[in-house]
RNA sequence: GGCGCGGUACCCAAGUGGUAAGGGAGAGGUCUGCAAAACCUUCAUACGCGAGUUCGAUUCUCGCCCGCGCCUCCA
């Protein structure tokens, strides 16, 4: 098997998979701010996330995933406020919004799903731990983390700190802070906000401390692996790194890994722009789940993904190919046997999708080998070369693809119909479906073409696409 | 200005120091009562531009141009 390599930020380059406890990769990756529902940038990096888990699955790696939901900042506070309700039930709403969402587009649920309000303690505890090592300072209620005093501070970014006054006062926070770059990791409670009681004074946490607090409470002071969007590296990620290893002294993590955003008709996603999109935008207009799952995870999570209308189309296509090949499999009837070119052939197919993911998650080239083999499989049948006894050999390589790209299960409707998108008509049971196909079968027959065309017609109202196959049987599917 | 990603066919998108995967769309054909699906053929003398290294570069080096992002709590 190909050793699986992934490009560290950290160092710019591409570099081996080594957890820190043999077998199992701990990994933490950056989630939502719950003010809002999620949208269509946000899941690009959620699929990668997902696609990312599944592969190490696959490779029989444990996987111990811990994912925040940022529910405390100036937004939420500010929203809740507006709202007149707790923060609490503010983002409420948009958690359980967001478990749909996930839901709809088959995200595996992280082991570990924390909410930082659930963890103040620990940011508490892990802030106190800076004091002690007199890398913080206080001003006016907050306190706040002098990257003076941590050398490698722009390492990940590689921002270059040689050519910043310290000393001078900026204004960009409404704080008091000694350098421009110093970050919160303590707000004090402006008037009518809501603040926690603690050891270190009343207020909320800053936003950076929540994630070094939290992963490494379920984690441990190394990392295997962390991820987030491009935009996070800094001063995110670069924040995450200076409070946790100046605390532990340990490397916080081994490979960092950022997704590209994902831009709109070739424009940066924004409100002021119109092109704003959450999944749910996209369901209202008539867009399947699978169709977006497949179109987030096509184009490998290095390069920017552009959203077009036309991407869009080209991925149902891509993923009505994929189902058909499968539908065929199991439903159309070969000649007896088996082949062992064909069990070398599914087994090359599966090679070669994982040697496509273990390279830093090259998900177009993992699509490849999938296609190539549809394709050969597809002549296959075509020329009557393939046989009965290998059907089910194929339809588990495609099974075992669809661990990780889960798109082949055709559950669009179910997904849609739980957030409220559902068709107007009611879907036509199977047993129904399956009587008229039979009729259907009795007319042509007698080469009744009149009443098989209506019959196909009726179920084609009804959303249902009826396909005659060369063996005589029939495959039927929703639209 | 600094940092980063990228510029490959009509669209999306891999890839390699030795002559361009895959998907979508298009065109023609096969199969078929019809339809769909599928298959076959076709679709980049060419990989942003210029120079260099080399027997040979899309792939390496240098310069330039263009797009996008980050550098102000935005994945």
């Amino acid at each position: 098997m190909t050793a699986i390599h992934l490009h560290n930020t950290l160092t710019n380059r591409l570099q081996p998979l080594d957890p820190v406890h043999k077998g199992e990769v701990r990994m933490y990756t950056c989630g939502p701010t719950v003010y809002d529902f999620a949208h269509i940038g946000n899941f690009r990096t959620f699929v990668f996330q997902d696609v990312l888990r599944r592969f190490l699955q696959s490779r029989k790696y444990r996987v111990l995933q811990v994912m925040n939901l940022t529910d405390v900042d100036d937004r939420i506070i500010q929203k809740a406020a507006a709202a007149g309700v707790s923060i609490r039930e503010y983002t409420e709403k948009y958690v359980q919004a967001f478990l749909q969402d996930m839901d709809a587009l088959h995200l595996e649920v992280p082991e570990e799903l924390v909410r930082a309000t659930d963890h103040i303690d620990d940011m508490v505890a892990l802030i106190e731990r800076l004091q002690k090592k007199g890398l913080t300072y206080s001003s006016e209620g907050s306190i706040y983390y002098s990257i003076a005093k941590f050398p490698h501070y722009g390492r990940l970014s590689k921002i270059d700190l040689a050519g910043m006054k310290t000393g001078l006062r900026v204004d960009v926070d409404q704080y008091e802070k000694e350098n421009a770059r110093d970050f919160a990791l303590w707000k004090a409670p402006k008037p009518g906000e809501h603040f926690w009681e603690t050891r270190i004074g009343p207020g909320r946490p800053g936003w950076h401390i929540e994630c070094s607090a939290m992963a490494m409470k379920y984690l441990g002071d190394t990392l295997d692996i962390h991820t987030g969007g491009v935009d996070l590296a800094f001063p995110h990620h670069e924040n995450e790194i200076a409070q946790s290893e100046a605390a532990t002294g340990h490397p916080f993590v081994r490979l960092w890994l950022h997704a590209e955003h994902l831009i709109i008709d070739g424009e940066k996603m924004s409100k002021s722009l119109g092109n704003f999109f959450t999944l749910r935008d996209l369901f209202a207009k008539g867009h399947k789940p699978s169709t977006i799952r497949f179109l987030l995870l096509s184009v490998p999570y290095r390069r920017q993904l552009n959203f077009t209308s036309d991407s869009l189309k080209q991925a149902e296509s891509s993923v009505a190919r994929l189902r058909n090949f499968v539908s065929r499999l199991k439903v159309e009837q070969f000649p007896a046997g088996s082949s062992a070119e064909i069990l070398k052939r599914a087994e090359k197919a599966e090679t070669d999708f994982d040697a496509g993911l273990a390279g830093d998650l090259n998900t177009a080239m993992a699509l490849a080998a999938v296609f190539d083999l549809v394709r050969d499989i597809n002549t296959a049948m075509d020329r009557g070369e393939f046989l009965q006894q290998d059907a089910p050999r194929v339809v588990a390589t495609m099974e075992k693809v669809d661990a990780i790209l889960a798109v082949l299960v055709d559950d669009d409707d179910d997904k849609l119909a739980k957030l409220g998108f559902g068709q107007s008509q009611e879907r036509m049971p199977a047993e129904r479906i399956e009587t008229l196909i039979e009729e259907r079968n009795a007319a042509k027959k007698r080469r009744d073409f009149k009443r098989s065309d209506d019959i196909r017609q009726q179920l084609a109202d009804s959303g249902i696409i009826v396909e005659d196959t060369k063996d005589g049987s029939v495959r039927w599917k929703y639209k």
